[in-house]
DNA sequence: CTAATAGTGTCTTTAAGACATTATGAA
DNA sequence: TTCATAATGTCTTAAAGACACTATTAG
């Protein structure tokens, strides 16, 4: 099998021997995670079960820009590693966090996304179990906290003609922590015809969020919404023993809506095996323990 | 409102005055682009219709690496643009191909995936009704083809316990074009447990694909078939007019299936609305053409 | 008339939505 | 016994799968 050899007659390994990068300006890539977690509040009356609500943790910014603000957790992406590698890298060293869920979600690629110079975020959604949770074990541990998560949307305008469509939709995102709720407000602009189709989000109100990480955040929700109904995702953010009403509450914090409780059952159960244990010391009938099956 | 100081008592916009980019080494960007179109087989007898192919272009590379064989259309993001505005960009350069449903697919970055130096790959879907299609006009034009694809898929190995599983599914992709046809052989391995996950692919036979373009393709056919179940995302594959066989047809290409004609009418003929147009000199009864409908 | 596709009817099976009923344990 | 949740039954409605039947054109 000969080599071939390109109009300068080199051969592959011969080009690749003599190759330098040129001058072209490159990107920094850094990767940011969206790492959700179902929390309980506690409750008053111990007959009562506690509700369950969906949390992210945020890093107070130590220094410019957007000092002050909360960032999502994050680094750059270096040469020896994919951005997968990347993401668990700084999960570990930022958070104590390790042996987790992780789906890469987005690459944004903004030009003026950075106030300080070119960088990309490639964003990752990272699910974990809240009794796992060790957060005290990172570098950031002082300055990362959990915010629970409102999401609400609204659509604002919505035009159609015979050649497509645009549609604009507003999103609110509230994060509530220890020490301060924060609230962005994002709108996202829908354009789509014979002429091609067109995504934008547009930061209304960047609230106590820094860089662009609010539209980060939204299209998180939006991807964990939409898998949460035919993947078995939502498994992720339970126990390893947990009772299907457990499962219930996590799939309705996602979803934001209450569901009932029969179908629930019947649809996502197939998800989870029972064991032979039960719930203990519930001031109700005791719950049969369920673990998850791998299917 | 008074400005925030940093550590070394600086304002944001004194400290991004004075900001200047460390020597980190950073990647390159490329975009790659799968190209689809669903064209048409010609047919021989007058009274049948002529069958329908999925079809996705590729660039026969005219220098190393990878000479001589077969390449995604793409080229590198300049700090001017956004990842998607570049491949706008490089389609009308390269095929000049314009107005088009474009989708951000996943970005690649495994440090050898380039052999020259890091190259991070953000990849990109297209949809391309074959009726608009005017290759010819781009700069790449004589060394761009249309390849058809088969996509065939099946599961290796599949081992399950009480902590996790783990599947190796194999995948062969074939490219048939004018001149030459390609294989390519990529397995997936998924390891799901209760220490995290993982979805590795591992190109075992290269064939005639330059880069890591095999794996490419097949999270985008992996994307097209999962999405259009539930979007409206064919209509872009489709021309102004047509009819529901012909919606149907590309249904089928996509999904590598036959499907039955009624309940598929009923499930998605909602997408278009009927036109008081039919076809004319088919060897049979005439069909009624149909718009998108926007919605 | 014939070949081939267009378009619709209908039967079966499956699943979702909604709500009601019965079961059970801790205080 | 009571409160709150567990677990399941069932009725209704909607949709998918499968197939059959009728309609319509060019040649």
């Amino acid at each position: 099998m000969e080599e071939l050899r390109d109009k300068n007659g080199l051969t592959e390994s011969e080009y690749l021997a003599a190759y330098h990068p040129g001058d072209y300006e490159n990107p920094s890539v850094a990767v940011d995670m969206v790492i959700f977690t179902a929390m309980e509040k506690e409750s008053h009356n111990y007959r009562k079960l506690p509700e369950k609500e969906l949390c992210v943790l945020l890093i107070k910014r130590g220094g410019h820009p957007f000092l002050g603000k909360w960032a999502l957790p994050g680094g750059f992406v270096e040469p020896s590693e994919t951005t997968e590698q990347a993401a668990q890298r700084e999960l570990k060293e930022e958070t104590g966090i390790d042996n987790i869920y992780l789906e890469q979600l987005y690459t944004f690629s903004e030009p003026g996304r950075d106030p300080r110079t070119w960088v990309m975020s490639c964003s990752y959604i990272a699910l974990v179990d809240s009794k796992k949770l060790n957060v005290s074990a990172g570098d950031d541990a002082d300055r990362a906290e959990w915010f629970s998560l409102k999401f609400e949307e609204s659509l604002v305008s919505e035009n159609e003609d015979d050649s497509g469509f645009e549609k604009t939709i507003e999103y609110t995102i509230t994060l509530s922590g220890k020490s301060e709720t924060i609230k962005s407000v994002v709108t996202r602009t829908i354009k789509r015809s014979d002429k091609g189709s067109q995504d934008r989000y547009i930061i209304k109100d960047r609230g106590g969020l820094a860089f662009d990480h609010a539209v980060i955040i939204i299209n998180a929700v939006v991807r964990l919404r939409g898998k949460v109904e035919y993947t078995d995702i939502a498994l992720n953010l339970v126990p390893e023993y947990f009772t299907l009403t457990e499962l219930q509450q996590v799939y309705e914090v996602i979803l934001g809506k209450e569901l009932i409780k029969a179908p629930f059952r019947r649809k996502y159960s197939y998800l989870a095996e029972p064991t032979d244990d039960v719930t203990k010391d519930a001031g109700h009938r005791p719950s049969k323990l369920f673990r998850r099956k791998w299917k």
